[in-house]
DNA sequence: GATGAATGAGTCTTCATTCAT
DNA sequence: GATGAATGAAGACTCATTCAT
């Protein structure tokens, strides 16, 4: 345990110098001076540089796992549209609170190893999944219109990976307005426009899918 | 002018590496091995791997810069959602045709210099001002809905981002189909509801833009 | 005294180890391991890696040094043989009993601390020299050949070397045999060859030599 | 050819540092500064400091192995004893012209890769085969007497070893005699009594084998 | 202009030893 | 005495860049 606190110590320290500086321009030297530790105490904690950085990659790809819920139909759920603005909810509220860990991911764990590469891309593939299938569920009750629903859902997923990039860069902490603005966009985006008449932002499209 | 030929022999070869393997895990060695020129030579046409590398970055840049045009308004001009379309088509088509280029700017150009991201960002916020104010003027002509257009404009440029980098990645041709996808999709997300209704994709909203 | 016997364990320990992979691929946490106790612990017993080595080592070149003993000529002692055949056997019979510290001292005592080599060298010397003065004694008495004694007893102790490490690394436990096969044949190449003529094997040689 | 000028130009300056402090006491900054080179130079050349080491020596097998030859038998063949001092001048004569070489395969070449532990092995095996096969067919030639042919091989293998090592470290360069004088004790360790009666020195042995 | 051998600063990594608890 | 986490000196290796030919 005190082992795992002292592990955590050093990834705290390694997040804040990978995000600023990137994984190559990060060097163990930077760690460790950080970190106030000698450079063979890094070694005791960790195997090397490319594992301390795994390690965060994975921490940030398991807490997004966690907060992305799929969509539960049922008598007792939510609505499908206050399913998606919590699970956008708790994605966004995780990364602009960790806001290193977010440009982690988006801007510094690409292009340096091909396996880390691949990891990414498939966590990155499997959100699409998820979007994929709730849109080909919504066409499915009638709540979204005929599409292409894997490019939509590349879209869907693009636009929020680009705004929370543009808002963890600025440290923009208005997360249940930006959640609310993407949300609204995306639902516009893919709902069936007979739905969409008439109404003014999301509480008409989520009344329109209330009304089933 | 041989000068010149050499050079871009030179980057030719460059780019398809780079695009394979990412900035740092290219090295002159590859890049002259393959370019069949000494390790000398390089130097003689480029002042560093940098060097060569922002290069290759500003002509993605440069050929996006050209492709994408400002909204025109006027009696002889296209209707608005003619031009994005336009847009989107020349960006797409480049992009794809030119997908190593492509991959080198979406996943590997960010992270080892401070000057190329910065350059990078403002490429985006650039093209971010642009979408945005598109939005803009659609809400004074009535066409598009009111809503938060930077964050509105940083959807519709990250679900581009995204779509691209996936359609490079399969090296995806169906650039006309892709475009009316991404079109229909941005446009429903923006369009003023009244406009949308009882209509089906994109003509509904070109026409309900036409009715001005 | 407990402190001698603590010693003694991880010297034990330490021995197995450094007869399995040598002085250099050996380290301090291969011996704390094996030994169950603390790295700190093995500084308080042991001044630092090089100690231990050198303690074993001089175990070994002790133990070497009290079963060679010297020629002893008197009407009560035995045979110059025979005192030979004793020195043969308690030799090998050590050494084949300690069989790692065999190895430490033929295979892996050499060439990392220049100190430790001139010890182990001094040791051959002096080996060496009491061969030659064995020869030298056997030409006064007739019963040795003229020869150049210094190379011969180069010759004899490398043979013995030889043989050991050979029986060592095999595990061999015919150690009478072995001895007499290298008496034997030491004798021979040494002994006068009229005191060998129309003569089988040591008994021979025995016999020659009492017949002085 | 350039290369291997260069090559051979750190091998030879490599050799030297080797021979005075072994293996691991000897760096690469050691070597390069030795051979005037640039750090990064080394290894343009070199894979590395072990294949360095390799080629060092493979070269001393090398060379050891093109100048031990089978014991030839026919009427135009030298008489065997006369071909076994032949191996011995030659060998000899390189390791005391080559004794840095030969004192890194006597001294420094053993324990601290298992690879090479065995590669050196292996070539003692072969010599120690070698000598064993001479003593089988001396049997049966009727000039050898009875007696464990491996070991006296080992025997004969390691009084060459211990003498060459003696020469080699003091420069010693009476080679011719040095030949003769472990020819002489080896062939008398060996030889069949009767063959030797009477008779002084080698020649007496000499003789006795042409006599058949 | 072209070449490619040479350079050496920059990094990672190991491991014997120390020392606060 | 015992512990084992921490230390940091030492050393191997890489690779962008230079320069004599």
């Amino acid at each position: 345990m005190e082992r795992q606190a002292r592990r955590q110590q050093v990834l705290q320290h390694a997040k804040r110098i990978f995000a600023r500086k990137g994984y190559h321009r990060t060097n163990i030297s930077d760690i460790v001076a950080r970190a106030r530790i000698a450079r063979g105490t890094f070694y005791l904690y960790f195997e090397n540089k490319k594992e301390l950085f795994e390690e965060l990659l994975e921490q940030v790809l398991g807490e997004l796992r966690l907060r992305i819920r799929r969509l539960r139909i049922g008598p007792e759920e939510p609505e499908p549209v206050e399913q998606l603005r919590d699970n956008l909810r708790r994605v966004l509220s995780f990364l602009i609170t960790e806001w290193e860990l977010t440009d982690i991911l988006l801007n510094h764990s690409t292009g340096f190893d091909p396996e880390l590469d691949s990891r990414i891309r498939e966590f990155y593939e499997r959100v699409a999944d998820q979007i994929q299938r709730s849109l080909d569920l919504g066409i499915q009750m009638g709540l979204v219109r005929e599409c292409d629903t894997r490019a939509v859902a590349y879209c869907i997923l693009g636009g929020i990976k680009e705004v929370v990039g543009q808002a963890s860069r600025h440290r923009r902490r208005e997360i249940g307005r930006l959640a609310e603005e993407i949300l609204d966009f995306g639902l516009r985006g893919v709902a069936r426009p007979d739905l969409l008449a008439g109404l003014h932002r999301t509480e008409a499209v989520a009344a329109g899918a209330s009304a089933k």
